[in-house]
DNA sequence: ATTCTCCATGTTAACGTTACCACATTAATA
DNA sequence: TATTAATGTGGTAACGTTAACATGGAGAAT
């Protein structure tokens, strides 16, 4: 069966395709005889416009674009859902890909999206294609960079403040009597990895402990890194006590390792940077960095809906303030 | 700045636009000569072409729509993601909604949808929109019900057996001599919970067991109903002593919900349908019904592939053995 | 020399909307 | 009554592609 067009439509109610557009979006003048004549076919026939075809006209493809480094990270998901809502309330549709941290494929799916016209691009990036980043900003689709941002990048960021929340996580081990932290970061690319590592190192000189190489991991924000970290750390002659784990995924996968290892996972302090789902259920010695990935979609959707309004505003930088939730 | 368009590169190369889009979609002949002259424009002034415009002519918007109830549920996102993956490879952009189980705004996202001119349809739904669901496949749509089927539709579906692993659950807490089993299940709307109802009745009947009311809990697959159905169990005055819990997410509920209630997590006998993420760090009671989110993905991925490359097949009802995992 | 292919290119009409303009008609105002 | 304004409707040119058709030249086969 093929779709009815505007022009069957018009046909059917003997008036034009003009009458029958301004009838669909209430636009200019049409007498209530009419319109109720045309709404009735419309109803008959159940016809819908197209909407690709009124993107054509319009110039406007009512489509935003996501990109997102995991999407089985329940992280990234709480923010796309929250985002996913509002578009579908605008009546935009959202353009979903997940890169799994290969900038490869972000490259790829950043062109991919700009063919499909996209009027905006949230991005949770892997820290390279900065140039192809900026010249779609250039371009004029409207870019937030959530989570994850870039120095130096004139563009909207809606961010939490990974430095003080590492800092403060590394204090609370401090105030446990830890002195030998064993700190699992990811890759060097991200700014959340820098910023958490920054904070981090602060934290231990603010308290006159000198951060050695030993002591870090580069991951790679997976859960197999985590796993690959204990291992590292086991097998150094003097162990860590305690564990800054720089993600949700990262510090499942410490728990693993020390599980494979026969550790027991209440010997280790641990503290992970983003919520576990099941921390609440867990008795080992687990403290959270909560996030809050709901704000955080919530905050876009609103820059968001700002952009596509085209209500001029300076570039914003959102910064949000995640807490730390001590072990019980 | 203002994007360029296939006449800008015509004029520009000093050829028309039926040459460019041969060159852009390796048809018809295009000498060497011209074929490079015009690439090299291409490339100069980094031209895209409009998909918006090529799916209005090409009648094809080369996009799949993707309704779950659940955008936050691990389950439904591994499926999604893997079904994401195909879908990018393809050139095909998805449509993700997330429509909590709530059927009035599957409804809406169902005629969202359509009125994108989705060439395919994946719906995990809420078990109305029925007559809906049923139009949009005659109107030439592929649909493809994913984990959650209609009786009497003549549809594509990818589900699991979920009977035959329900009656596996209640088998196994019989082994364990639990004869007062509580059943929580989803909703009666929705074909999975029917199922699942199913097996566990049979489980019990085989083994000479009455089911009772008393113990069925209808819950609505959250978390939430989880803690309600533990509420719930605790004040009977011969409370079960093992739970059958048709859902992860509902599972969860129940360990929150003993949490809550000061019961010790290890003193129930638990079986879920559908895996925790932690299951394996946890040493309690916990068996777990494996589903493998990511075969089912797959699977419709294939059957995706087949129906928008037009290859004729009949209907296809393919049906994934979970599997149980016994706690340790 | 004539016909027939194979190449290589251009011209143009769609695809389904909407926005602009033109043209009536009616109502309100001077 | 004449003029203006408000209302209602239709005609049509776009939006950026591509597919069908037309055209013409070069070489091969008759």
């Amino acid at each position: 069966m093929v779709k009815m067009t505007i022009k069957d439509v018009a046909k059917e109610a003997g008036v034009s395709t003009a009458t029958i557009s301004r009838v669909m979006n209430n636009s200019g003048y049409v007498s209530e005889d009419i319109k109720q004549q045309v709404l009735e076919v419309i109803r008959k026939f159940n016809y819908q416009p197209n909407a690709i075809a009124r993107s054509l006209k319009q110039e406007k493809s009512r489509s935003v674009g996501i990109v997102l480094p995991d999407m089985a990270n329940p992280y990234f998901m709480k923010i796309a859902r929250t985002i996913q809502h509002r578009c579908f309330q605008l009546g935009y549709h959202l353009l979903f890909i997940d890169t799994e941290e290969n900038p490869e494929k972000e490259r790829e799916a950043l062109e991919f999206l700009t063919e499909k016209r996209v009027e905006a691009l949230i991005l949770a990036g892997t820290g390279e294609n900065r140039d192809q980043i900026q010249a779609i900003s250039d371009s004029g689709i409207h870019v937030i960079l959530a989570d994850r941002r870039f120095s130096n990048l004139k563009l909207d960021t809606v961010t939490e403040d990974n430095i003080y929340a590492s800092k403060s996580a590394i204090e609370h081990l401090l105030e446990k009597k830890h002195t030998r932290i064993g700190i699992i970061n990811g890759p060097k690319t991200i700014s959340t990895a820098r910023e958490r590592r920054q904070g981090a190192i602060i934290g231990l000189e603010e308290a006159g402990i000198t951060p050695t190489n030993e002591f870090m991991f580069e991951g790679d924000y997976t859960r197999e890194s985590g796993i690959e970290a204990i291992r590292y750390f086991s097998q150094l002659p003097d162990r860590p006590t305690a564990i800054f784990s720089a993600n949700n995924e990262m510090t499942f996968g410490v728990y693993l390792g020390l599980q494979e290892l026969g550790i027991p996972l209440e010997s280790i302090e641990v503290v992970s940077f983003g919520n576990l789902e099941f921390s609440s259920l867990f008795h080992h010695n687990l403290s959270v960095i909560m996030q809050n990935p709901q704000e955080l979609g919530e905050t876009i959707g609103d820059l968001l809906i700002k952009r596509l309004n085209g209500e001029a505003d300076s570039v914003q930088n959102r910064i949000l303030m995640p807490h730390l939730v001590p072990s019980k």
